[in-house]
DNA sequence: ACTAGTGTTCTACTGGACCATAACAATTCA
DNA sequence: TGAATTGTTATGGTCCAGTAGAACACTAGT
């Protein structure tokens, strides 16, 4: 079971963080087709948010095809995003994790390497973004 | 001279995606004291916003101390963020790179990269930020 | 002194995000 | 059948980002 949480300092609304992190456990795989999502009122409590806030969050999940609203059950997952071997995941993610081990020693912090990714992503676009970027980097 | 772009589909404030771009450009070395930033009204221009938007970025950066502005002449760098050695940087950035093509081949999106980025810094917070973290992957 | 370019301030308005509260509807299970 | 749990809808309000338009203030170059 997923667990939300909601960084109000942000900048990115409420619902829109909700909805990354359910697109983001299903890029990982943490979130499989037939899970369930937690109750509404759950996240109210948990997030301090309102259920509209909620509501919007999984309706636009559900709209893009991820989620079923089942009233009186739950929500639960149906699509997937990705679909990365889960072999391939776990070995990519031991050389990030290396890469990022590196990347500290010599002083980066968080956000120098979210620009690092940031730039690099934008300066080699991917056969499959080719002409949809928009270009993120300075 | 740094050129910014704002996207209105991002979810995240113009004024700030402004400010994340100052920032991010500082963190890379695209920007140094000294640097003039885009004219009020140039901004205005090439991304239609208004020019309370630009402002606002502006002074959010000069808050943190990072550009001055002076009425008259323009916007400058004044400080600096990261300080990386350009050398330690480049080599990173090609380790990067070379994931990052890696992670391609083995069917990886954008996405896909971005959210095992944050899971991963999230999944061992760096030393400066063990008592900050708020988590951010699923 | 003049002018062009720069940052700055002000007021008024619109729209989206969010909250508080309450009620309604479908499902599940005893 | 009934109670608990779930999603859903509705109303009405607040706050903030962003827009629009106009004017003001400072600086540099001529």
């Amino acid at each position: 079971m997923i667990e939300f949480h909601v960084d109000r300092t942000d900048g990115l609304p409420a619902y829109a963080q909700l909805v990354q992190q359910v697109r983001e456990a299903l890029r990982l795989g943490l979130l499989k087709p037939g899970d369930r999502l937690p109750a509404v009122r759950d996240v109210v409590v948990s997030c301090t948010v309102n259920a509209n806030t909620v509501l919007k969050a999984y309706r636009e999940l559900e709209h893009g095809g991820l989620v079923e609203a089942r009233q009186g059950s739950g929500t639960f997952v149906t699509g997937s995003l990705g679909a990365v071997e889960p072999h391939d995941m776990a070995r990519l993610r031991t050389g990030l994790a290396r890469w990022v081990s590196d990347a500290r020693e010599a002083g980066l912090e968080d956000e120098d390497v979210k620009a690092l990714v940031t730039a690099v992503l934008a300066a080699e676009p991917a056969a499959s973004e080719r002409d949809t970027r928009q270009g993120a980097g300075a």
